[in-house]
RNA sequence: GUGGGUGUAGCUCAGUUGGUUAGAGCACCAGGUUGUGGCCCUGGGGGUCGUGGGUUCGAGUCCCAUCUCCCACCCCA
């Protein structure tokens, strides 16, 4: 093969395309059923965004983004998540003049540079959705339900919703250093990583897997404890919010999101069966990074979830996705001299929003039929040399065989009869 | 970035201890006598054996490098 698509990237080929309509239109319908409006940003940034809104100490950061140099010298990121991008363009056009809040979602091509495995793509897409301007626990119940109802209009089953609270600048501190005081003395014990991210981060480390952190963060303080009242008070009534919406999860006091803006709710959304890579969405609040981009000081919360390991799930899952193709009528010639009169009624049938097609390789009338059936086609319309000197035609279904013939004059509304009878 | 596996027709795969023109099934195309699909029969087209080196009289088979894909780690969607 002389060229080949890049690593970690997919080919969305004819047959696979339904599904992802069927994807993309979900997620407009059950945005605008909330609220939400799409926005559509930039595939690429300016890096600082991303260094400054996702985190300088995130992965996604140190390691895993698309960087390039354009030809005028700027140094221009291939955006590696939704969120910075729509904050962006939410300060860089004043929306909160618009009345708040202000409801968006975006959908579209994200890009990390990793190695590519089950579930984990170089360009993959995500649907996300991103709230401006309040701190009503009630709004991050909205976000999450609307979540949680993506996926069950897709009939995805057996999900976990994973919940926390993260704290926000108040009580954080206090906590940060309450679990540097019960790590420092176990610091030989954590793993490599663990032990760069204990100045840096410590937080993240309940996030590890190994073994060794998983045992000594088990008796660590966790963030609930030391939630300052507003944050305990705002995180109880999410709880109840969700409660009332009978969303059922699970609390989570080691769920650490990756990205470095989050505060308050932390959620997670988990299904088994898709690989090691679990998680398929999540987000939570963010109340300063409006701010940390230069904005006023308005809150906002979202998430963000991948579009490849819903598929994924919903294949494990055994939900049968919605093929793509086939046309009502295959126009079929036989004998000479109707070529024009079929390419007419092919024309006609089309206008008529009739999916029609005919044969462009000079197939033999066994040829064009064999065309039809594989197509597929529902009917087939055949103009003959000899009925057409009679302006007739003949409809045939290719389901059940029977044929009948009609005039020329009459056979695109017999065809759509046909098409609105079910055939 | 680390580790394991993998790579032969469009697809799924055979291919013996290295030995002539690389095979099968499916798919595709054409036929099976007058203008009709699905089944069956016959025939046909299609492969730089991932790529580049090397060993050898001779390599799809052995060696090295490289790339891809798959899986896991890391991290996340």
């Amino acid at each position: 093969m002389l060229t080949s698509r890049p690593r970690g990237t997919e080919d969305i080929l004819p047959e696979e395309v339904g599904r992802w309509y069927l994807l993309e239109n979900t997620a407009r319908e059950v945005s605008r059923l909330y609220g939400y409006r799409e926005i559509r940003t930039p595939i690429f940034e300016h890096t600082e965004l991303f260094n400054r809104g996702v985190g300088d100490t995130s992965d996604i950061v140190e390691k895993e983004m698309y960087t390039f140099i354009d030809r005028g010298g700027r140094s221009l990121t291939l955006r590696p998540e939704g969120t910075a991008p729509v904050v962006r363009a939410f300060v860089e056009h004043s929306l909160e003049a618009r009345g708040l809040p202000v409801k968006l979602f975006y959908l579209g091509p994200m890009f990390r540079y990793g190695r590519p495995q089950a579930g984990r793509l170089r360009q993959f897409h995500q649907f996300g959705v991103e709230a401006f301007g309040s701190r009503d626990p009630a709004l991050d119940a909205e976000v999450i339900a609307l979540a949680m109802d993506f996926y069950a209009r897709l009939g995805l089953k057996d999900l976990e919703l994973h919940l926390n609270s993260v704290g926000c600048p108040d009580c954080r501190p206090a906590h940060r250093e309450k679990l540097k005081a019960y790590l420092r003395p176990r610091l030989d014990d954590l793993c490599p990583t663990c032990q760069g991210r204990f100045e840096r981060n410590p937080l993240r480390i309940f996030d590890c897997k190994s073994p060794a952190c998983r045992e000594i963060v088990r008796g660590a303080p966790t963030v609930a404890a030391s939630l300052c009242p507003d944050c305990a008070g705002h995180f109880d009534r999410v709880q109840e919010y969700l409660k009332a919406l009978g969303i059922d999860f699970i609390l989570d006091e080691h769920l650490v999101r990756g990205l470095d803006y989050y505060t308050r709710t932390a959620f997670e959304v988990m299904v088994k069966g898709i690989g090691a890579q679990s998680s398929i969405g999540g987000g939570g609040r963010y109340d300063g990074l409006v701010a940390a981009l230069g904005g006023k000081q308005v809150p906002g919360i979202g998430f963000g979830l991948g579009l490849e390991r819903v598929l994924l799930a919903l294949e494990t899952q055994g939900r049968e996705l919605p093929p793509e193709g086939g046309v009502d009528v295959l126009v079929v010639t036989a004998g000479t001299g109707v070529d024009l009169a079929a390419f007419r009624l092919l024309a006609g049938l089309r206008a008529a929003g009739i999916r029609a097609d005919k044969d462009y390789l000079e197939r033999s009338l066994k040829g064009q039929m064999k065309y039809a059936n594989r197509y597929p086609a529902r009917m087939a319309v055949i103009l003959g040399e000899e009925e057409l000197a009679r302006g007739r035609v003949s409809v045939r279904r290719l389901d059940t065989g029977s044929q009948e013939e009609v005039p020329l004059a009459g056979v695109v509304d017999y065809c759509r009869k046909m098409k609105e009878s079910g055939c």
